[in-house]
DNA sequence: ACCGGAGCCTGTTAGC
DNA sequence: TGCTAACAGGCTCCGG
């Protein structure tokens, strides 16, 4: 399930690949995995363009491309995008396959189906409603405080909601909280300036540890050549209900919370 | 304004 | 063992 840091190691895997190339045709196979415009609106405004750079917004894959262009991708649960050659058999879940001018294709293959491709003029009309970035400098526990305190549901689902924090999904949720010792049902708006301290240190962490083991492969995951990211060996709480906890012994827990598998120490989290 | 729940999807897993 | 039903969850939309 792509969240931030796997969206990150995506977008590292594809930027030497993509920059510098041009769209020649797009295919598509399923319409309505192209959100915005319509199929041959996409078409005509991007053929001929160039890669001009790449970066990360929240869970968004940002291509910037000549002629004040955007193509935006967003992977949701299942989708992934690479890089291959034209020669590659296709994958029937390959939906939307972009030919570069260099024998090789971009390829957004998602069996599940939510992922969607954009093409936008202004990206604010996407992306101004998110949050701040919480690896980026101006995210300081002052700020999620501020972020926090319009909310009095459980904290966890409040961590969820892009729009209060953005790139944050299930997996860094539990973590981050287990790394802050705080409980995940614990309303937002009623943590007190030390525990703000150790969750803005615990987002931080827990998201630069995913980067730096290249994403969890936790069910469908995997980088963009294929192979399986890291951070799945080095979670603490996600999806080790019943396993002890490595800080102090008692049993891990699931509930749900806000629809999603929650997963907590009771022992070190209150 | 805020919040919870349904719906989108299909491969995988749990349960009978 | 083999089948079916439930589950997984990021995001949008809708209604209370």
């Amino acid at each position: 399930m792509p969240e931030l840091p796997e969206v990150e190691t995506v977008v590292r895997a594809l930027r030497p690949q993509l920059v510098g190339r041009t769209i020649q045709a797009v295919r598509n196979r399923w319409p309505r995995h192209i959100a915005t415009p319509t199929l041959d609106e996409l078409q005509a405004r991007i053929h001929g363009r160039t890669f001009q750079a790449i970066e990360r917004r929240a869970k968004y894959i940002v291509c910037h491309l000549t002629g004040k262009e955007t193509l935006l991708f967003h992977l949701k649960m299942t989708g992934h995008l690479a890089v291959v050659s034209a020669l590659l058999p296709e994958n029937k879940h390959s939906h939307t396959i972009f030919s570069l001018n260099n024998d090789e294709e971009l390829r957004f293959t998602d069996p599940r189906k939510f992922g969607r491709v954009y093409l936008v003029a202004n990206i604010d009309d996407l992306l101004g409603g998110l949050g701040p970035e919480p690896l980026l400098s101006d995210f300081t526990p002052q700020l999620l405080r501020t972020r926090l305190q319009k909310h009095k549901r459980a904290i966890k689902p409040t961590l969820l909601d892009q729009t209060v924090i953005a790139g944050i999904g299930n997996i860094y949720a539990d973590e981050a909280l287990h790394e802050a010792r705080i409980l995940p049902t614990r309303p937002a708006n009623s943590l007190i300036l030390s525990e703000l301290d150790r969750l803005h240190h615990g987002i931080q962490k827990v998201l630069r540890l995913g980067i730096e083991r290249e994403g969890a492969s936790i069910s469908q995951y995997v980088k963009p050549d294929g192979t399986k990211g890291d951070m799945q060996n080095a979670v603490a709480v996600f999806r080790r209900t019943g396993d002890v906890c490595y800080r102090c012994g008692r049993v891990i827990e699931r509930i749900i919370l806000g629809g999603r598998a929650t997963h907590f120490c009771p022992g070190c989290q209150v």
